[in-house]
RNA sequence: GCCCACGUGGCUCAGUGGUAGAGCACAUCCUUGGUAAGGAUGGGGUCGCCGGUUCAAAUCCGGCCGUGGGCUCCA
């Protein structure tokens, strides 16, 4: 039940009431907060880059009420890597609009034009908006309490109501660009009048804006989506439906290769692998709860002879059911049960977005139950096999979050405190950066979320371990303990890679596309020179493949140069070369995708050097 | 679902009222060339779908579908 977040949260924006205040100041609780601070109080503490963001974020403003002075301003913060601010406004803004503005907001900058702070009292300052006309901050002032001093901070000959703090003048504002226009509700509730939010950015100086536009154009280039398209890994076709996925033969063999590995990982590390439906009776979907609280996720169900039948969102109910077919003894637990099951949600048109937000996709589930003794090794044991796998994939920048219990919680205190240690435990000897999010779990137990960073610096959640205190009352799981009773089974759910489809992208942008060469899903292409050497070509192209290397060869009549170009901008780790003289002396001069040309050797000398480029980094076990 | 933008051959895109174009890719032919594009010829598009305005619609208008940027959502 607990994996939605995991497969499907955004990567961005982390799931969990603690994280979503601190991660998207648009969410509707923080929204509130947000105006409170912007408004009320002694200055806060702002850091000088979100300062200087806040501060950019008013030229803006203002020059937006110099060209249209209908607009209506709201608010305007600073964000993780610039800010916004949302106009009320009829007219939609359009990039040539963008341009105006910035050139607008040029012009102040180049005035030079203090910020002045104002303190006001509150009937004063609803008054002083009331006759601006800015219904939206006489809204937010009529939001605070009555006794509450008002600032408002002033450039010149315009003002806007706002806490602070900004920078002394508008001519410190040396690096700015604006981005983007996106709607966005009032206050952040759909409910709400729809606004006009124009996105930028702002730097101290000119050098890191150039550097912040191109890492936003480096993370264009390396777009799972376009990358996609270019080198043919899959499609989404809308005759199919959105959200569904078609992996093409390249596409599937990476993703094979990723499966293969993680099933061969999991049986060594003492996992057994499970298979189950894809659809199962609505009974089903009563007992575990998820019509009751996952409905609104899944497809609608199908009758069958009379019966409703539901695509299944999760997996675990199948393994639940599956697991009290037998009466387990404490003998045999920890039983560790795997699948990569494929889950169906239902997810609102808008939020599909590539292989990142699917509606049809397949998690890396696992269940484990255990006893209550065992469940502190179980989940060390667990998340170290989590950061082993993930750095065979050529990750090595974690951080862990820890949410702990909530207000609202089912099941033993005591028993989530000791599950709520060993997690502490496991965080702390791990070594890596961590952050506990009070109150942050899920109803049903605690969890540690892994986010991994990608080679642009980017933050992916990936895995998730989640203590399930509910399941096992629902299904009553059960086992026989060395007294002979029964007794209630801890379940810790468990996705590793979170969804293949959201990991493969993750893959695909974290090494744009060119793949290490044990997940390349074509290793080598043999290349020759004339059609002189198309049989020793083939022959090479098959030796090769019968040691078990992908391998495919250009026997086009294009120029050499040619086929080099296409194998390069297809990534292809290895261009084996064929010519006349490697012909003679039955040998191959390969070259890599990288550009080094290594010396000419024969068939066993380059299946040796493959076969040790191949290799899985990290291999040897958790 | 909401706001905005976009939807033209397999791909990337040009074409703003007079019945479709380029490059790449593909096919055939010429070339047999040593590490990121050799040349010629050719095939391929009911311009997302439906309706409307007009003598005439890829182009203007409306609706729908899809995609993108965001918002909301993702216990």
């Amino acid at each position: 039940m607990s994996m939605s977040e995991s497969a499907q949260g955004q990567a961005e924006t982390r799931p969990g009431q603690g994280a979503r205040s601190a991660d998207s100041p648009e969410s509707p609780e923080s929204v509130d907060q947000e105006l409170i601070d912007e408004v009320v109080g002694s200055v806060p503490e702002l850091s000088p880059l979100d300062t200087l963001r806040h501060s950019c974020a008013h030229v803006m403003a203002k020059a937006v009420q110099r060209l249209w002075p209908e607009a209506k301003v709201t608010i305007g913060p600073p964000v993780e890597t610039g800010f916004y601010y949302d106009f009320d406004i009829e007219r939609p803004f359009s990039q040539e609009d963008l341009e105006r503005i910035e050139a607008e907001m040029q012009a102040i900058v180049e005035a030079d034009e203090p910020f002045e702070r104002h303190e006001i009292p509150r009937d004063q300052a609803i008054e002083l908006f009331r006759e601006l006309g800015e219904d939206y901050k006489v809204e937010i002032v009529e939001r605070l309490p009555p006794e509450a001093s008002i600032t408002y901070y002033s450039t010149g000959d315009w003002l806007d109501l706002c806490r602070g703090p900004h920078v002394a003048s508008t001519g410190e504002i040396k690096a700015f660009k604006l981005l983007s226009v996106a709607g966005a509700y009032w206050r952040g509730d759909e409910r709400n009048k729809m606004l006009q939010r124009i996105y930028g950015t702002a730097f101290p100086d000119k050098k890191q804006l150039r550097e912040h536009l191109h890492r936003l154009e480096e993370a264009k280039k390396r777009d799972h989506r376009k990358l996609g398209k270019e080198l043919d890994l899959f499609s989404i076709d809308e005759t199919i439906g959105g959200g569904l996925v078609l992996w093409h033969p390249k596409g599937a063999r990476v993703r094979y290769l990723i499966e293969e590995h993680w099933r061969r990982e999991h049986y060594a590390s003492g996992y057994e692998l499970v298979s189950t439906p894809h659809i199962a009776r609505d009974a089903l979907w009563h007992k575990s709860g998820h019509l009751n609280f996952y409905g609104e996720n899944m497809f609608s169900g199908m009758d069958v002879e009379g019966q409703t039948y539901l695509a299944k969102p999760m997996n675990c109910p199948f393994h639940f059911t599956m697991f009290n077919r037998t009466l387990y003894s404490y003998r045999d637990l920890p039983v560790r049960w795997a699948e990569l099951g494929t889950v169906y949600r239902y997810e609102r048109s808008g939020v599909l977005h590539g292989l990142l937000r699917v509606r049809g996709f397949t998690q890396d589930d696992a269940h484990l139950f255990t006893s209550r003794e065992e469940l502190p090794g179980e989940l060390e044991r667990v998340v170290n096999f989590c950061l082993y796998i993930l750095r065979t994939f050529g990750f090595s920048d974690f951080k862990l979050y820890l949410a702990t219990r909530p207000a609202k919680f089912v099941g033993d205190p005591e028993l989530w405190d000791e599950a709520e240690a060993a997690l502490h435990a496991v965080l702390e000897k791990s070594g890596l950066e961590y952050e506990v999010e009070r109150g942050g779990g899920a109803f049903y137990g605690p969890k540690i979320d892994l986010k991994l960073r990608d080679s642009l610096g980017r933050e992916w959640q990936c895995s998730t371990v989640q203590v399930d205190f509910n399941m096992p009352e629902r299904f009553d799981l059960k086992y026989v303990g060395q007294d002979g009773d029964r007794h209630r089974l801890v379940v810790v759910h468990r996705a590793l890679l979170g969804s293949i489809e959201r990991f493969f992208a993750v893959l695909v942008e974290h090494y744009a596309g060119a793949f290490p060469v044990w997940l390349a899903p074509v290793q080598a292409r043999v290349v020759t020179i004339s059609e002189k050497q198309d049989a020793w070509a083939r022959e090479v192209e098959n030796d090769l493949r019968r040691r078990g290397f992908r391998v495919e060869s250009d026997l086009s009549s294009d120029k050499l140069g040619a086929k080099i170009r296409r194998a390069q901008l297809e990534k292809i780790p290895y261009m084996v070369v064929c010519g006349d003289r490697e012909v003679e002396r039955r040998e191959v001069a390969p070259r890599t995708r990288e550009g080094q040309k290594l010396e000419s050797m024969g068939l066993d000398d380059f299946a040796e050097h493959l076969a040790d480029k191949a290799r899985i980094p990290g291999g040897e076990g958790p």
